[in-house]
RNA sequence: GGGGUGGUAGUUAAGUUGGUUAUAACGCUGGCCUGUCACGCCGGAGGCCGCGGGUUCGAGUCCCGUCCACCCCGCCA
């Protein structure tokens, strides 16, 4: 006898009504024969065994019929009721766990569903046992139109849902694929610590306490980054981890706070190996998944993103660009735009085809747009469909040849909108780009049929930290210069530090950033100017990265590498636009999980032996 | 840290200028039904209108605060 006690009564049912013995005795004997979508025509007369949870029940008095759901889909079975040991089908509900055998049955002529898998035959139950019963659950899992929040809380049952499962095997599929690329181009899969150090360069770290060194703490990696860089100094050559990492940072739809890089490092290699191996990859997914034969992989530099789309991670898909308004706007007298081009700003503008028609209300939306991103406001002309005729917020500042000539320049048509920013570069710039996809979202504008890929090569080096008055790496502090900024950079000998280049490159599909890697610094005298240049004193260095730079002495092997975004990949290739959705148990946009209540609060005790005190 | 959208039955939603007992569909539940597949038919139960204040004779509705979810900015090398 198996110990079968559940002492708490839930609404509608008693669990304790179910006979245990039963039970195994079913499962002893009838082991599973199909999944429900294995069975079609071809099995007709067949005995097969069955397990899986009810997903409908349509009981019309002496014959029920139920929908039975499993790992791959779902199978009609029909139940006769009057049948001796089938009685209890009537007691069916919803989400409960069956076992049954029965004969595979073509439907009668007329029955087919041809909109399901099985749709042909159904099975004819002769034996069958409850497994579990189940609660009436909170919603009905095929339901597309709950709230993200119940379904949340619910994980487990959102999980049975074909949309989360499919997603799910899609998952485990590119990752196999993935895995199968890289070791056919002999790369080892090395693990790497979870505990490890906090460098608090970059993103917020999630801290450890350590039990055993009273005040000291370890830090959830961020990336594996310094970690792969030891492994190609070992000599490791080509090595790639499928890694979990953590960045303590506010989440969005295409961010958690745990979230999985597919993470690759080579030596004696240059930038154009790791992108060859990197197309080699995504055209691989992209055939595999895809059916898309040698899918097209554009290439522009950082600045050439910037100045055409105000982005660095332009989404191609949207066919609108910036025009630079300098030369036609320069001292024509109005303010906004003079006062911009004279701080050393830019005047710059899109068209966008639909927009001739847009009401004042609309304008004002998208002005309050432009002003969220830093923007001081929006100029914008509208051209009317019909006659062409131009009108626009500055028509009082500018005669009808110059806004003509304008509208001209930035390539509009009748019946176009342009709007146009006048500010500081990255202002502009951002301003702009997120116009652009507003309103390519909003206007319909973006074809997505089809992905579209972008190398964004020849980052900056650096960038200015306005917050911390100080540079900081665009990319990270372990990136090498470009060949011609070495020098530069090591002899302080550069008169513009913005100008200094990096050997770093993203991969950009459809908006999103899905890799991103670079060459890395392979000399320690490179790596010490690196961390001087980012202001850090030499205790500071030693303190944080010490064991890499003197690691960097022992014979470093040049070397770089890159780091997919595997979510988003997984998100990109099942098309929706929420990490969530390609992840088991997904975290809020708050870090939470609704389901566990994590995070929560922990004893005295625990804290106590972490040597920790909680303010207030 | 800032901005936006939402929160009404188990679920999804409606709820008018503040005014009787807060609606509907689905789900749940009892009954009937041999070809359903969104089964159908007849009956029933089900509500701290997110939470806390306030205004008012009267609040789901107006005001203030707060919590939660989602989207965006900052942030995320």
């Amino acid at each position: 006898m198996v110990p079968f006690h559940i002492d708490f009564v839930h609404v509608g049912f008693h669990y304790g009504e179910l006979n245990i013995e039963d039970i195994m005795a079913f499962i002893t004997e009838q082991k599973r024969t199909h999944y429900c979508t294995d069975l079609n025509i071809s099995n007709k007369g067949e005995e097969v065994v069955l397990m899986g949870w009810i997903e409908t029940r349509r009981d019309l008095g002496s014959m029920i019929f139920v929908d039975l759901r499993d790992r791959t889909g779902i199978a009609q079975v029909v139940f006769d009721p009057k049948l001796e040991g089938l009685a209890d089908s009537k007691d069916l509900r919803n989400e409960f766990v069956v076992a049954l055998s029965g004969i595979v049955n073509p439907r009668p002529e007329g029955m087919t569903n041809k909109s399901m898998k099985t749709g042909e035959i159904e099975i004819i139950v002769n034996k069958f046992e409850i497994l579990s019963k189940a609660q009436t659950p909170p919603f009905k899992i095929s339901d597309e139109k709950v709230g993200e929040n119940l379904r949340l809380k619910y994980r487990y049952l959102d999980l049975r849902s074909k949309r989360l499962q499919d997603n799910l095997k899609l998952r485990h599929k590119v990752t196999s694929s993935v895995r199968n690329y890289l070791d056919a181009q002999g790369f080892l899969d090395v693990e790497t610590p979870i505990l490890y150090k906090s460098t608090p360069e970059g993103a917020r770290d999630y801290l450890v306490p350590s039990r055993i060194s009273e005040g000291e703490f370890y830090a959830l990696p961020q990336s594996p980054q310094t970690l792969k860089q030891l492994l190609m100094i070992a000599g490791y050559d080509k090595y790639y981890q499928i890694a979990r990492c953590f960045r303590d940072e506010d989440l969005r739809a295409d961010r958690q706070p745990e979230f999985s890089q597919i993470d690759i490092e080579m030596s004696f290699v240059d930038q154009s190996d790791i992108q060859k191996m990197t197309e080699g990859l995504v055209k691989t997914l992209w055939k595999e998944f895809r059916g898309i034969e040698d899918v097209p992989i554009a290439s522009m530099t950082y600045h050439e993103a910037m100045e055409r789309f105000g982005c660095d991670k332009p989404d191609l898909r949207v066919d609108i660009e910036l025009v630079d308004l300098a030369n036609v706007v320069k001292g024509s007298g109005f303010k906004v735009f003079d006062d911009a081009l004279a701080a050393d700003g830019a005047v710059k503008a899109i068209a966008v085809s639909g927009c001739g028609e847009y009401s004042r209300g609309k304008l004002d939306k998208l002005t309050t747009l432009a002003k969220h991103h830093g923007a001081k406001g929006l100029v914008w002309i509208k051209s009317n469909k019909d006659s062409g005729e131009l009108t626009s917020s500055v028509s009082k500042f500018f005669n009808a040849e110059k806004l003509e000539e304008i509208f001209n320049t930035v390539g509009a048509k009748k019946g176009d909108g342009v709007f146009i920013v006048a500010d500081e570069y990255a202002k502009t710039c951002a301003t702009l780009s997120a116009l652009r996809l507003h309103l390519a979202k909003e206007l319909n504008l973006l074809n997505a049929s089809e992905d579209r890929f972008l190398w964004v090569t020849d980052f900056p080096l650096l960038d200015y930290d306005e917050d911390e008055d100080r540079w900081i790496a665009m990319h990270h502090p372990f990136t090498a210069p470009s060949d011609g900024d070495m020098d530069k950079m090591l002899s302080g000998s550069f008169n513009d530090i913005r100008k200094l280049k990096a050997k770093a490159y993203d991969l950009v599909c459809n908006g999103h950033e899905i890799a991103g890697g670079s060459v890395r610094i392979h000399r320690d005298e490179v790596q010490q100017a690196m961390f001087n240049l980012l202001g850090m004193s030499a205790e500071e260095i030693k303190s944080r990265f010490g064991f890499f730079i003197e690691a960097l002495q022992y014979g470093t092997p040049p070397h770089g590498g890159i780091a997919w975004g595997l979510d988003r990949l997984i998100m990109i290739l099942a098309s929706t636009d929420a990490i969530r959705d390609v992840i088991a148990f997904p975290k809020t946009t708050k870090a939470t999980d609704l389901m566990a209540s994590a995070p929560s609060p922990v004893d005295t005790k625990q804290l106590d032996e972490l040597h920790i005190t909680l303010k207030s």
